[in-house]
DNA sequence: GCGACAG
DNA sequence: ATCTTGTCGC
């Protein structure tokens, strides 16, 4: 894929927020009508010993979920990890990855927020604006926002708002009687398309597809240490 | 000052 | 995120 960059990765946290400020103006929260094609997932994982990090970006068909194809980069990381600024920790080694990847997916899923987040600019959203690409936010948990809980059932959603009451993304549950996954649009797409496309990328786990097989594998990834 | 805080 | 076995519940 071809990369826009934006601006420099290696900068002062104060600098990272002025960019995030300036740059959430540029997102775009509405989606093309067609359902994807191919879908993306992508994750990171950190060596406690070594300081090595591996990035994986995996492609699946839609509907039917079945990875065909998987890229990877193995590099070192300095960006520590601070809430709010996660995507200067992580994106730098993913958009190694995705230079890589070919061909180019309808929607890529990230392991942290898009929308819900203070400046509006998390992971999701950033790298949806280097790629130019729909993107979604599927966290584990939340970082900013408030929300009434979800049903038990899976497909039960909640809305996720800020203080002003506007909306950020939603609640979801993913899995019966398991912990809600938080869901926010990231680049050139709508909350609910956001939460659509997650619940129909969501098999028998609480993480969708894209990003669970992404985990797998970086994990295998770590602990071989090859490539 | 205190609490909250993606991965 | 990472360090880690068994274990409770559907």
């Amino acid at each position: 894929m071809k990369i826009i960059p934006l601006h420099a990765w290696d900068v002062s946290p104060k600098e990272a927020v002025g960019i995030q400020n300036r740059l959430a103006r540029r997102i775009v929260l509405e989606s093309r009508s067609a359902p994807p094609q191919i879908v993306a997932g992508a994750d990171i994982a950190f060596d406690k010993a070594s300081d090595a990090a591996f990035a994986v970006v995996v492609l699946l068909r839609f509907p039917s979920l079945l990875p065909f194809e998987k890229f990877v980069f193995k590099g070192t990381v300095k960006f520590p990890y601070v809430p709010g600024l996660l995507s200067f920790r992580e994106a730098p080694l993913l958009l190694k990855t995705f230079e890589q990847v070919e061909p180019a997916p309808d929607l890529i899923f990230f392991d942290g927020q898009g929308l819900a987040h203070p400046r509006r600019l998390g992971l999701a959203s950033h790298l949806g604006l280097f790629l130019d690409c729909p993107t979604v936010g599927c966290a584990k948990s939340r970082l900013t926002g408030h929300y009434e809980k979800p049903g038990q059932e899976k497909g039960s959603v909640s809305p996720l708002l800020n203080d002003a009451g506007e909306p950020l993304g939603a609640v979801v549950r993913t899995r019966d009687n398991c912990k809600p996954v938080f869901v926010s649009p990231g680049h050139k797409i709508d909350i609910d398309s956001a939460v659509r496309w997650t619940l129909q990328c969501t098999t028998r786990y609480r993480i969708p597809e894209p990003t669970r097989l992404a985990h797998n594998l970086v994990s295998e990834y770590k602990r071989t240490g090859k490539i």
